[in-house]
Order: C-alpha cells, then sequence, then structure tokens
DNA sequence: ATTAACTTGCACACACGTGTGTACGTTAAT
DNA sequence: ATTAACGTACACACGTGTGTGCAAGTTAAT
C-alpha cells in the first residue's frame, strides 16, 4: 500500500505542536521543546515523531504562517491608499499572529532568508499603498518608503504584542492597528477613523 | 584606610562590561558572559570580580539605565502637548538605548518589578502628556490614553530597533521618534513637524 | 620598589537543552 | 481482533552556559 495511513490524533497532534508553539515563541523565542510538548500535552520525545528537529519545528511553522498570510492577503485592494491600508491591517490581524513570532525569530534562528521569503509579499504590498499614498498627498512624504513601512511593521507588531497581552476584542485591535498604522503614515486621527470606517464598510458589504 | 582604593581601570572595565552588555543584549537577551567579556576585552572569569552574577551585572545595566533616564527627563516639559511629547522623544533617544532591552528581558529575568520601577516615570510623562493633549484637542480621544501610551511606548522601542539596526544619525532617529510618536497620538504629519521643529528649537535655545 | 588590586588560565561541579535509542504501553485503523 | 501507527518512560552522549576555586601573572597605586 503506498497509503502511509495517517492516524488522524497524529494530525491533531502536529496541529497541537503548532499552536502551542505559536504561542509560548511568542513570549519567549528560547523556549525549550519540552515546554512546548507538554503544553501540547505530549511528550518532548514524541515531537520527533513529527519534526526531525528544533528547526524543522520553527520551519513548519513559518509554512503555516506564510500560507495563512498569502490567503489573507487576496481580495486586500482599494483605490485609496487609506482605506487599503486599513484593510491590510483588518485582513492581517488574525493572519500574522502567528508570523509575528517568526520575526522575532530573526535574530536567534538561522531561518533569515525563508523568513524573508515569507514577508516579502506583505512588505510589498505595504510599500506599494505607502508610495501610492504618499504619491496622491494623503501620507507623509518627509520619510522614505523603505525606512517608513519598516516603521509600521514594526509598531504593528507592538500593537498586536498589547492586543493579545489584554485579550482586546477583534473590533479593537483591528481599530488600534489602523490608529497606528494610518498614523504613523501621516494621516490626522479624524482621517484615519474615516478611512478605517470606509474599510469596515467595504469589508461588511 | 577606609579607602578600597578602586584602581581606575577597574572602573573603566566595569563600565566596558556594562557597555557591551547593552548592545550585545539588545540584539540577542540570551548572550553569554563569555561573549560580553571578550567584547569587552576581558576574561569570563573577570566578570564575577565586578558583578556577582548574570542577574546583578543585569540589575546594575538597569540602574544605570534608570539613572540616565531621569536626568533626561529633567527640563522635558512644555505648554504644547504636542511640542511636549516631541521633545520627551529627543531628550530620551539616548537615555533609552540600555533600558530598551531590560523591557525585553521582561520576560526571561525575574527583575519584573524593579524593571516596571525603572520605566515608571517614563510612562507617567507620558501618560500626563497624552490626558493633557487629548483633554485641548491636538491628540486623539479615541483611545483611553493608557492604552495609548502603551501603544505609543511600544512602537517607540520598534523605531529605536531600526534606528539602531540602520546607524541613523541621531537627528533622523528623533525626527522618525517624533514623526512615529506624534502620528499615533493623532496628529497629522504636517502639524507633527511644526511640533517637532519647535521642540527642536526650544533645546538649541 | 613594594604592595594590593585586578586579570588570567585552568580546573571543576552543576544545570539545562538537544537529539537519539529501545522496550513497552495505547490508540486508531482495517 | 489484529496490525501498524503513535505515544510514553527510561536511558545516554553531547554541547553550552553558569558559578566557583586557586595559582600565577600583570597593572595601577603609594
Amino acid at each position: 500500500m503506498s497509503t502511509p495511513t495517517r492516524r488522524r490524533d497524529a494530525i491533531a497532534n502536529r496541529e497541537a505542536l503548532l499552536d502551542a508553539a505559536a504561542r509560548l515563541l511568542r513570549q519567549d523565542p528560547h523556549v525549550s521543546l519540552d515546554t512546548i510538548a507538554t503544553a501540547a500535552g505530549l511528550t518532548r520525545r514524541s515531537v520527533y515523531g513529527h519534526f526531525s528537529s528544533r528547526g524543522d519545528l520553527l520551519a513548519a511553522l513559518l509554512d503555516r504562517g506564510s500560507r495563512q498570510i498569502a490567503e489573507a492577503l487576496d481580495g486586500v485592494r482599494d483605490d485609496d491608499p487609506a482605506v487599503h491600508l486599513a484593510l491590510l491591517g483588518v485582513a492581517i490581524w488574525r493572519a500574522i499572529a502567528d508570523v509575528k513570532l517568526i520575526v522575532r525569530l530573526l535574530v536567534s534562528e538561522p531561518l533569515e532568508t525563508r523568513v524573508d521569503e515569507a514577508i516579502a509579499p506583505v512588505r510589498a504590498s505595504l510599500r506599494e499603498v505607502i508610495e501610492r499614498g504618499a504619491a496622491d498627498g494623503a501620507f507623509r512624504s518627509d520619510i522614505v518608503p523603505t525606512t517608513l513601512s519598516r516603521v509600521i511593521e514594526q509598531a504593528a507588531l507592538g500593537v498586536l504584542d498589547i492586543a493579545v497581552e489584554r485579550r482586546m476584542p477583534d473590533e479593537e485591535a483591528q481599530r488600534m492597528l489602523s490608529a497606528t498604522t494610518l498614523g504613523i503614515a501621516g494621516m490626522s486621527w479624524r482621517d484615519a477613523q474615516l478611512a478605517f470606517d470606509r474599510a469596515r464598510a467595504g469589508v461588511r458589504a
């Protein structure tokens, strides 16, 4: 038989490991496999039944995250740069949870190139909208788009930290994310609010 | 003699250790004492001549940082909340470099209470100016000051990361810091620019 | 020049994390 | 009910980091 006959409790455990890893790595990028395994209801030994090494687990986490991001990125497009940026925040809000920690791993793990690959589409989308907004006067033009998008990205991760830490409801987290990104982009908070509302209206429709 | 006759190369080495620790811990909160010692031009063994343990070194770093912050905080005051916030960023730019990493250690090290104590004055000052700005209409009022100041704090740390990583000149880093903080606070980027320029003029005078 | 402070180099014990092996239970498949 | 997949419990080797002891060297003091 060519069927590897994967048992369904096994794939559930694999997901549980990835979930636990995502949650714990967010707090400390150096959590031990033992901690992760225990949190997932397994033993450290059995982790190696799913992943050949620690790095392999991280790589799997990265894959899952980037796939989620790619999905979230679909359908995000608007002629108004402000609305577009707000949409970007809303769309990514859930997807980025896993990838957030992966950015943190940039320093400590030897996965830099793969991480860059995974985040590249988001960065590209962000830079594009920043440039467009600067061109039509909605966003600031005193900071080069490359730098500005990095700052926005970093700040957005910070907001996510706070949102997670305070267990904010989705709506509030999204509003905060939009307030932060649009604010750094250069908009006054009243204009940013309008853009966010228009973005939500568009999503709902 | 009650004089412990501290040798001046010893106190220089102690400073070198703290400097190296500040620089390296910023990149990775788990750097080994060996790495730190070598970067400071010493041996791991001799570290224990200055600090009784790893935690003791971190505590010393924390003390130095909070003292620097307290100094930087003096003389930061302005009737215009926007100018005040911009001034805060400029004043803290250098001082916060050491403390930034200490915030990161919040997770992994058992220094939480001391860290909170060290940062408390900054947070208080930040919250005060946020409230004042919201009251007079310069800043946003759709987010509670407590949350807003946390977001600004987090974003400012992110900007510092980028500034350090890109080796930005002081002037640019300060401008970016002000652009970020004032932007999240709710100002349009043109208004924020004006406030920043006024802040710099005041500092220069 | 002599003393005391400081640093070095080596040694060791200890804790913790990773990766692997093996025998023995459990659980999902057919 | 039987089989194969999966998990557990114990084991070990290996690497890395911490904290300590001690003898010998180097450097700043007086």
